[in-house]
DNA sequence: AAAGATGGCAACCGCTGCCAC
DNA sequence: GGTGGCAGCGGTTGCCATCTT
């Protein structure tokens, strides 16, 4: 690990050494003195937190390190598909609003989620040469990666959950939060982004739940026969109209996914997401595409 | 095995909004 | 109303580990 720079902030007319600002990691001892500090005296008022804690550094830096690695509640380590879901939800209503995002999500911090939307999800965007920005791209997180990751909150779930318990799950809980958040609370509504997904007014909120309640949509959105994913919806989003061709058009798949229900395929405005080189060389680069035992080998997604 | 490329993450920087004076 | 200090936010950078060639 690099040693802090120092930096000097020249004519200030005052004694260098006050000036002497340490940047760059923070040892163990700084840490410890900060963790000290505050459980003392509390947070806040950092510029002064820095001075009489006896660190040379801002007090920018100090509510930083605070804040994003040794607060007591910090969660670490990668993020549950829960987790991962609420982002993809919550980012589609509120942008890169990194910090009310991260309210959602106890323990994870504005810049860990940041971190992770660049990192993760832009990178799927780059691979794919979309903007990460456009209505195709966040079609294609809602169309193909939401499905992946609400079924992957199922299979995680404890098998020994009976009906009851499974209505408690937290993870679970988080996601009616935010589906209750992006239904109901007009704050976070906006007219250019597509419509909420309400996928949980039940309780327990699912895989099987969510296409229990695609199910109930209306006749034109219902499976047909075949148990075909409907064409032009998805989560109960109509995107013919706004979405017009640049929308995605859903592939009917023969192959069945858990509970009898259909596996989804879709398409891109020219990116063909269930079959193409594209598809292989960048979207199951994540596991989260590893499909518990080369399932898309069977169903057609690789 | 070594060098370069890439990814992940911690930390910094600059801007903005709020509040006290 | 103007100003300065502070806290917070989002974008960016830089370092280290891992991967690739």
């Amino acid at each position: 690990m690099a040693m802090p720079n120092i930096t000097q902030t020249p004519s200030h007319g005052k004694e260098d050494e006050e000036f002497e600002m340490r940047r760059g990691p923070w040892t163990v001892e700084e840490d410890t003195r900060l963790v000290h500090y505050i459980a003392c005296h509390g947070e806040g008022r950092w510029n002064l937190l820095a001075k009489f804690a006896g660190l040379k550094r801002t007090g920018k830096s100090c509510r930083l390190r605070w804040l994003n690695y040794l607060k007591p509640d910090i969660k670490r380590g990668n993020l549950s598909p829960q987790e991962q879901f609420l982002i993809l939800e919550l980012h589609s209503k509120l942008g890169n609003r990194w910090s009310k995002i991260a309210q959602h999500l106890p323990g994870r911090t504005d810049n860990e989620i940041k971190n992770y939307w660049r990192t993760r999800v832009q990178k799927q965007a780059r691979h794919l040469k979309i903007d990460s920005n456009s209505k195709t791209f966040l079609d294609a997180l809602r169309c193909f990666w939401m499905p992946r990751l609400l079924e992957q909150m199922e299979q995680t779930s404890s098998p020994s959950s009976t009906p009851n318990t499974r209505h408690h799950h937290p993870a679970m809980e988080s996601l009616q939060n935010a589906a209750i958040l992006s239904s109901v609370n007009p704050k976070f509504d906006n007219e250019e982004k597509p419509r909420p997904v309400v996928i949980s007014s039940s309780p327990a909120v699912c895989y099987s739940d969510a296409m229990r309640i695609i199910s109930q949509l209306p006749a034109a959105a219902a499976f047909d026969d075949n148990n075909s994913f409907p064409s032009n919806y998805y989560y109960g989003e109509e995107i013919s109209g706004s979405h017009g061709m640049e929308g995605f058009r859903l592939a009917a798949m023969s192959a069945t996914g858990r509970h009898g229900c259909p596996t989804l395929g879709c398409q891109v405005a020219g990116y063909d997401l269930t079959g193409s080189d594209v598809a292989s060389a960048t979207w199951d680069m994540d596991e989260l595409w590893q499909f518990q035992g080369g399932k898309e080998l069977e169903s057609g997604f690789v």
